[in-house]
DNA sequence: TATAAGTATCTTGTATACAAGCTATTTCAA
DNA sequence: TTGAAATAGCTTGTATACAAGATACTTATA
């Protein structure tokens, strides 16, 4: 019987849920999840854009996008307003509040990511990412 | 600005999401999915327990525990019956129909397992799950 | 151009997870 | 021994995620 400490999928799973759970506790103080984040900072860097869009930079599935951004709206930090070229389409900005928050949230991200580098060691982090990178490229998610 | 490719927690969450979708295809046709199974496998490797010490075994809070117990139970697999010594408990174990599952399930993981190592060649994949342990180790969660 | 195909969003249902709080029960301590 | 603290399990509420399907709209094709 292989041990579930042995098999990478429990791994991953409990791995995640322990620096997901220790992620949330960083961006506590500024109202946002970690998913909730990587949604801002698509916006941050590459602006305005349509759920759809969002889905497919974040990999996720039009379900998961729209109670992102229902959230995300119900906090002030985004806003949906009609695409005038494409009456299918509701294109999510951020507001004042979702801006201002981008120097704050990624300095939090930024030292939290040093935090993981320092338990790891600068050079076994980078060994982690890439060897996740591997993963990810070897099952990309179905085009849904 | 700190790419989100960059980021460890959000390359883990989108590794865990590949990972773990691939794995349900693969147990797809027990009718479990992959937390499932874990449950499982505690119960063939430590015999019946309760529900804490189920959660504890696999990190999991009182609320998912009952949850997952719930839908086990409803699948036919495992049943909840009376700890005789301690009325607050109740003790999960195994039906005929979680036993009988256990050749098949574990043939089925041991080969998904043998896909993952092929990807990423087994020292890497060695490599890699040593690597999780590592971060897993650096944050305990917390015991509620 | 009329229709088929494709796309964007949303809805519903299921499965994890966590937080917080409740009840019943047990254990510990003054 | 009795009142406080701890424990087991459950419930409720929130946040992801996916599957499947509905609707509205756009694009491509015959």
């Amino acid at each position: 019987m292989i041990a579930l400490e042995e098999c990478l999928i429990f791994l991953l799973a409990k791995a995640y849920q322990h620096v997901n759970s220790v992620a949330r506790t960083r961006l506590e103080s500024f109202g946002v999840t970690p998913t909730q984040y990587a949604l801002l900072h698509v916006l941050w860097e590459h602006g305005p854009q349509s759920g759809a869009a969002l889905g497919a930079r974040l990999r996720l599935d039009s379900a998961s996008i729209t109670g992102l951004i229902d959230r995300l709206a119900h906090l002030g930090l985004v806003e949906r307003s009609p695409d005038p070229t494409d009456r299918r389409v509701s294109l999510v900005a951020l507001t004042i509040r979702g801006a201002e928050l981008q120097a704050p949230l990624q300095e939090a991200i930024a030292a939290f990511n040093a935090e993981l580098d320092a338990i790891l060691g600068a050079a076994e982090s980078a060994r982690l990412r890439a060897l996740l990178r591997g993963l990810i490229s070897a099952y990309p998610l179905p085009t849904r």
